[in-house]
RNA sequence: GCGUUCGUAGCUCAGUUGGAUAGAGCGACGGACUUCGAAUCCGUAGGUCGCAGGUUCGAAUCCUGCCGGACGCACCA
């Protein structure tokens, strides 16, 4: 695909520099501007000839048509050329094109797609780090799926990954649930009290809330029990540990459920003390100074940033000091060309101090630091406030989407069919909420009306599915029909539909797709061409027979190119963590 | 006030390095199941790309200003 374009850009060129003659200066292959018509009649590739008109003292309709006489002229093109008012467009040899397209795919299998852009680089993804003091809500999920799913497009981009995750296990919020515990819980475990752990832990959160705008006291207690933790009382030390393994544990379900997985993970407890002794050397080598009242700083007001706090009087850390901690022990883990921070939009101005304080401190890869900031998830109301109960919790989120799948694989009545129910219902919310989350741009905030969001028809993960399942169908059937094929062979020269030209065209641009997507760290790149590939396919079978030919040849080249499409569906879900389904 | 970011159809979103008549889905209306699965397909209606300048042969896209929203500018994380 794109060797055919490159092709097409140095013949143009040459031929632009034949019109040229001897005046001016040659024009370079890279000043050629090539793009995709707006309409696939119209071409595969087009050249405007605007930029040339003043070089060649010509009007672009009148460059284009000699640009073609010219190309003729040189001969022995791969495909047609026309000139159409100011452009020139060119169309590519379909069969040449398409065997190539499809023979790769079906011999690549999985591993089609893939790239070696960023060979040899290795890539840490930050994402989800959660607070141990309440279960996973949507805001987590848009999280989790954009690190999961930039994890995986880096990769198949060739890059070594490792994902990570940041558990904060520490502070006032994490005391307030273990005091409203200890007030409250009477000795209650999650599995006595039937909920799941993260939960149960949650649960005592939203309790101290309700507490605390009772009795102003509370709010002091939590204070005094983060003193005694920070001491290493025995009996806080114990209370913390039991209610965070429950948290954690209760956490990692979701993750286990939503297809999310870590290779290394980082807790805050195990790190801000490492950040508060690199806070001390900054002061030896007077990077941070230090306030007459104890306080440590750093001075960033030369940048246009402010004067931040970076140990309290008391010699307390702030969340800044624990992340140069964290990002220091990660650097010597695992020795990375390149940080990636998930993180919401929100959080902007802290990376850019982080960064800014780490490059202070003279570690050259803090050059390498990146903030992958994404909007905010809100509600129709706006803002999902945990005060107000409008927090859309990430269990309840897939329960809910799971049973409408059930529903409607019912309503269907392809129960029998399906086979296992339950599974199948899981894949279609699964792939209902990641293709929903990653179809939106990272950087913009995004509405989600609980009611009406998330569908299983139009644009939607399911309908992506159902390609798939439809394709898969498909190769069922001619499993069925037992070697009907016989001696048929792939054609790609009786690919003469307009929606197949553009099917290999569409399984041909996967590996650009996936390039493109890792080189701006977008999923929603993928999404949009998921849809597209689906739509065309569906558009496609619709009104052509793949299995039900005169000719056994068209059969069996409808059907490599069926194949062909169901592997770019396939290896595309797989980056966006949409399930491939044979059956739903 | 300063900074970051967003503003495209009734709603939710695409829109490639600036390029041909700005596209989808939902919703509305009208069609298509005897033929590989209708979670589908086809059609109709729906737009001052927030506003105003500028750069350019050409601007939804780049620049400036303004308007509107979100977020940030904590010894919270």
């Amino acid at each position: 695909m794109n060797d055919a374009a490159r092709e097409w850009i140095a013949l143009v060129c040459k031929a632009l520099n034949g019109l040229r003659g001897e005046s001016g200066a040659p024009i370079e292959a890279a000043e050629i501007v090539a793009e995709v018509p707006p309409k696939p009649e119209l071409g595969d590739l087009a050249f405007p000839m605007f930029p040339y008109a003043k070089r060649l003292r010509k009007a672009p309709g009148l460059i284009a048509e000699s640009l073609v006489a010219e190309l003729e002229r040189i001969g022995g093109l791969p495909g047609k050329v026309s000139p159409a008012g100011p452009y020139v467009n060119v169309r590519y040899l379909v069969g040449s094109v398409a065997r190539s397209v499809v023979e790769e795919a079906l011999a690549l299998g999985p591993r089609y797609g893939r790239t070696d852009r960023l060979a040899g680089e290795r890539v840490m993804v930050e994402f989800s780090s959660p607070n141990t003091n309440k279960p996973l809500h949507l805001g987590h999920l848009r999280n989790d799926i954009l690190g999961e799913s930039v994890s995986r497009i880096l990769k198949a981009n060739g890059a070594d990954v490792c994902k990570t995750d940041l558990i904060n296990d520490r502070g006032i919020h994490i005391c307030k649930s273990m005091l409203a515990y200890e007030r409250f819980g009477g000795g209650r475990s999650p599995e006595s009290a039937g909920v799941k752990s993260d939960h149960f832990v949650g649960d005592f959160y939203v309790k101290f809330n309700e507490w605390a705008k009772e009795d102003p006291s509370a709010e002091e207690a939590a204070r005094e029990m983060l003193r005694r933790w920070e001491a290493g009382d025995g009996q806080v030390r114990s209370l913390w540990r039991r209610m965070n393994d429950w948290a954690i544990k209760g956490i990692e379900e979701t993750y286990r459920r939503t297809g999310i997985s870590f290779d290394r993970i980082y807790f805050e407890s195990e790190t801000y003390e490492a950040g508060r002794e690199e806070v001390l050397k900054g002061i030896a080598s007077r990077v941070f100074s230090r306030d007459p009242d104890g306080s440590v700083w750093v001075d960033l007001t030369d940048v246009g940033l402010d004067r931040k706090v970076l140990l309290r009087k008391d010699g307390t850390t702030v969340y800044v000091t624990q992340d140069i901690g964290t990002a220091i022990a990660r650097r010597r883990d695992y020795p990375f060309d390149r940080l990636i921070y998930v993180v919401a939009s929100e959080q902007h101005y802290h990376f850019k101090v982080l960064f800014n304080i780490l490059s202070r401190l003279g570690f050259p890869w803090a050059e390498n630091l990146h903030h992958l900031s994404y909007g905010m998830v809100n509600l129709p109301e706006g803002k999902m406030k945990s005060r107000e109960g409008t927090v859309v919790d990430a269990d309840d989120l897939l329960d809910e989407l799971e049973g409408m799948a059930a529903a409607e694989i019912r309503a269907k009545g392809r129960e029998e069919e399906v086979g296992d129910l339950a599974a199948t219902s899981r894949a279609i919310a699964l792939g209902a909420l990641n293709y929903y989350l990653l179809q939106v741009s990272p950087s913009k905030d995004m509405v989600f009306d609980p009611k009406e969001s998330i569908s299983f028809v139009g644009n939607t993960g399911p309908y992506l599915q159902y390609m798939g399942t439809r394709i898969s169908s498909i190769m069922r059937k001619l499993d069925e029909l037992r070697s009907p094929l016989g001696e048929a062979e792939f054609r790609p020269e009786l690919l003469a539909a307009g929606d197949e030209w553009e099917l290999v065209k569409l399984v041909g641009a996967l590996p650009d797709v996936v390039a493109r997507a890792g080189d701006e760290l977008n999923p929603s790149l993928v999404a949009g061409y998921l849809f597209t590939l689906a739509s065309t396919f569906s558009r496609y079978y619709h009104d052509t027979p793949v299995l039900h030919n005169d000719d056994p040849h068209l059969t069996a080249t409808r059907v490599a190119l069926a194949k062909a499409v169901g592997t770019a569906l396939r290896n595309a879900f797989e980056l966006v963590g949409i399930p491939f389904l044979e059956r739903m």
